[in-house]
DNA sequence: GCACGGTCCTGACAGTCGTCAAGACCGTCC
DNA sequence: GGACGGTCTTGACGACTGTCAGGACCGTGC
């Protein structure tokens, strides 16, 4: 895994004051600028249809500066990809610490990935989009299955959590239920984006369902 | 649902003598020879990196034969979904038939999903792309919801013939099942894919102890 | 005030894409 | 044998892509 911080030119010090003169914000204040526009951009237009001359135009910059910032279109892909495992990992996290029994942990949690849906969709399926085009693309594969351990690991800490509060073990590897609860998690995502009504509610109860079924019996 | 024959000029009777004069076999014939160069290609590149000439190249027409039988790209990509979904719909059928007990038709079952990702991976990254691109895309939407339908049932039979042979009830919704099965089978063919030698036999093991998980107590 | 150099813009390059018009090919029928 | 018409090829069109060279801009240091 290479820095995430290597630009596309030398950068001899990024916060030096003579990088500042023009816009705002440091060198890799306005690499990380330029992804926040990416993000947006591929989130609603999906990998395959989105063009640097389109980011470009949603953000403060024009099409040539992102040669200035990244070496090319895989640089800044594969940088938004990192930059933005950084906001997800923590999801779950609060859901964990304020929980004090299962049956909250279990609410918390089945409300949690409804909103981080119902508020975060199109990143969500720029995810899913990456992750798939992964299987073609080998330049994306490092990143991909590096965001995709975090993510399992994320929601084993949640499974160990509410282990812990039942006192029952659970009884399927980490793999296996991040595998399942992803599989459960896309499928809500893609009846939301399809404008099924029901998709978060189904979600929310299937959640309720299933949770108690990865656990060993009392 | 339109028809999947609607061709791309008018085409009064597919039948007819006067189609045979060039080429070999019908206008619906060539029409799926076509979509078998179509899906080779596209389980090689993906959605979004295969072209028309490339298809064209993979086949025995030139790049211009694409239009005579499909108005446009989009045409030519929602007619090979469907005319894929026929092959894959009666994948398990074999399973269920042949099995007598419970442990006989999880091993086939396990052992048909590993057989599926080791010999036809390119076709099923290419379902999970076109599966994912329908998030972006609408044209694809109907069709992908649709062929998800059908596989849902798919594993429901299988689930249904598991829990007579046991004699224990499925305890989830059919989709609930559906979901997580098919994110196991996902990260699987991701695995695999990147090259994970151990991807196709924990995806057998992992199927092995989920089974049991959900159907009821006995 | 002037040169330096980091930052940014403009315009262009070659390549690829989907699409389509024009016509060649050729089996069939009168 | 000649006309017809379904089938296929060729070559082109405009649009779009990632990339990059050249120079404009402008804050800083001398």
């Amino acid at each position: 895994m290479t820095s995430v911080s290597a630009g596309a030119r030398q950068q001899d010090d990024a916060s030096s004051s003579a990088r500042r003169r023009r816009g705002t914000g440091s060198y890799d204040e306005r690499r990380d600028r330029l992804a926040d526009s990416a993000l947006v951009t591929l989130g609603s237009l999906g990998y395959a249809r989105t063009s640097l001359r389109e980011i470009a135009a949603n953000s403060e910059f024009t099409h040539g500066v992102i040669h200035y910032y990244f070496r090319d279109k895989t640089e800044l892909i594969t940088y938004c990809v990192r930059y933005y495992k950084a906001t997800c990992v923590k999801r779950y996290d609060g859901v964990i610490r304020d929980s004090t029994t299962a049956e909250e942990l279990v609410q918390a949690f089945a409300d949690k990935l409804v909103e981080t849906i119902s508020t975060e969709a199109p990143m969500h399926r720029l995810w899913y989009d990456l992750r798939t085009q992964s299987m073609f693309d080998e330049a994306l594969r490092e990143d991909v299955l590096f965001i995709d351990a975090t993510l399992e690991t994320m929601i084993w800490r949640v499974l160990e959590r509410y282990a812990a509060l039942t006192g029952r073990p659970v009884r399927l590897p980490s793999s296996t239920a991040y595998a399942m609860l992803d599989g459960v998690f896309e499928r809500a995502l893609l009846r939301h984006v399809c404008g099924d009504a029901r998709a978060l509610q189904d979600l929310h109860a299937t959640v309720l369902g299933a949770l108690p079924l990865l656990l060993a019996d009392a």
